[in-house]
DNA sequence: TTTAGCTTGTGAAGAAATTCACAAGATCGT
DNA sequence: ACGATCTTGTGAATTTCTTCACAAGCTAAA
């Protein structure tokens, strides 16, 4: 399959989040042109990225949205439950693991991992907290597919490299670092502090 | 000025945390080469980022750690105190509130603002937690040049509109939706069930 | 059935970002 | 002082991404 660039990908599931809108509200056809308004893009781009995969809509009338965002959804690979395991029970773990976004598009959190003694045994918003050494033997029993790394930046390569070496191959990453791992082990970075820094320097900017 | 694309800006924010590293090793050469390394790229990509703002390397030496740190400080705006709202003291809201990260990097947060009466009033990790009808006047008094936005996804366009009526010219939002403002006002979303599609995507791709 | 009016799907063109490749400047050891 | 060895800075080449532009297909109305 011809590869499909990332900026592609994020798009097609912010279509998505706009199908659900529309689906909502009882609308059922969508033009490129609406949906590109609705996500800040081109009605070329729209058609572009979805072309990668098929051909989905009609000419003369646009898409049906119930069919698009089954196709979308299936593109995504959100046709099925997805297992996360949260790494760190700290603030930011915390707040993940109440996160309805989460559940409601099929990522179901299994446990949070935890160093401190203190916090093992404990429930973080019904989630229970592990002690970190169980975490390979809990991995080959449950087959957790996603690890949610929210520990302190300076643990976060050595915790990446337990759920690798566990046999994990995604990890979403929340820790201000550039993270390293194996070609076939996806790894995304949320940097909430690059994020400030990018409004910051557009502010100075102008 | 050229205009400065943005994945260049994520780059030099990177950059910087390298460097801090290294500052923080007592090294005080580096070069490109090795910035790349740790960064994920390459060294003429270093070169070419650094290129659009100057010439701060030696030839056969590499680049000053303290130099460089301090000008990459200089071009991301951090050479200032920048002060930032949080508007919706939520889960999320709360862990931001406690984030030394954003205030090591000059990020000062003033207040947070709820609709709910009985979150007002009360504090969120030493931040004052403000009733919403106080935003605009406050905003005029006190100047936050950034908010960030914590609210439910179906009130983050109305407060971002809000936000932006008050005067201010910079956002981070958190909610899952594509937000619409005016060209002179910065937005930045954080999309984490983006990213955990994005995880998703590559997890039934290979 | 024909025509008018939309909107898709997609090569081709254009723009933007990345990588190449090398001259030029700096250091170091002899 | 000179040659060997680095590493930067940057045009040019290449690759990747986006936008253009239009033929082709579908609908609805006459
Ligand atoms: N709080 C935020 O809003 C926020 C925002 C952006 C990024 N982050 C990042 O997320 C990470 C966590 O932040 P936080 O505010 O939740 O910190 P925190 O201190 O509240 O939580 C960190 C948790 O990780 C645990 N831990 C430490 N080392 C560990 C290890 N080796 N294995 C397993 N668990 C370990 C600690 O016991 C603690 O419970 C940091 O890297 C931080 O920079 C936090
Ligand atoms: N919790 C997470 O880990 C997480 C992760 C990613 C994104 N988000 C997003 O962040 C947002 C907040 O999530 P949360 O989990 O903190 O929810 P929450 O319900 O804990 O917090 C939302 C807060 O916003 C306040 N609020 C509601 N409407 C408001 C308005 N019009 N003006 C001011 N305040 C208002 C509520 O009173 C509440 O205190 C949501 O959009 C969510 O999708 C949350």
């Amino acid at each position: 399959m011809k590869r499909i660039a990332d900026s592609t990908v994020r798009r097609l599931s912010a279509y998505l989040r706009f199908l659900e809108d529309f689906e909502a509200r009882g609308l059922s056809t969508i033009s490129s042109d609406e949906l590109a308004r609705q996500g800040g893009t081109t009605s070329a781009q729209v058609r572009k990225d979805l072309s990668f995969f098929g051909s989905f809509g009609k000419r003369g009338l646009g898409y049906s949205v119930p069919e698009l965002s089954t196709r979308l959804r299936e593109i995504l690979g959100l046709g099925r439950e997805w297992r996360v395991i949260i790494l760190g029970a700290g603030k930011i773990g915390a707040a993940l693991a109440h996160y309805e976004g989460f559940r409601q598009r099929g990522f179901q959190i299994l446990a949070a991992y935890d160093s401190n003694p203190e916090k093992v045994g404990r429930k973080l918003e019904g989630i229970p907290v592990r002690g970190i050494a169980h975490l390979e033997r809990d991995v080959a029993k449950e087959k957790p597919d996603i690890a949610v790394i929210t520990v302190p930046a300076d643990a976060a390569q050595q915790t990446l490299d337990l759920v690798v070496r566990a046999g994990i191959k995604a990890a979403l990453n929340f820790a201000p670092t550039q993270l390293h791992a194996p070609a076939d082990v996806t790894v995304k970075t949320v940097n909430m502090a690059m994020e400030l820094e990018g409004l910051s320097f557009a502010l100075v900017n102008r």
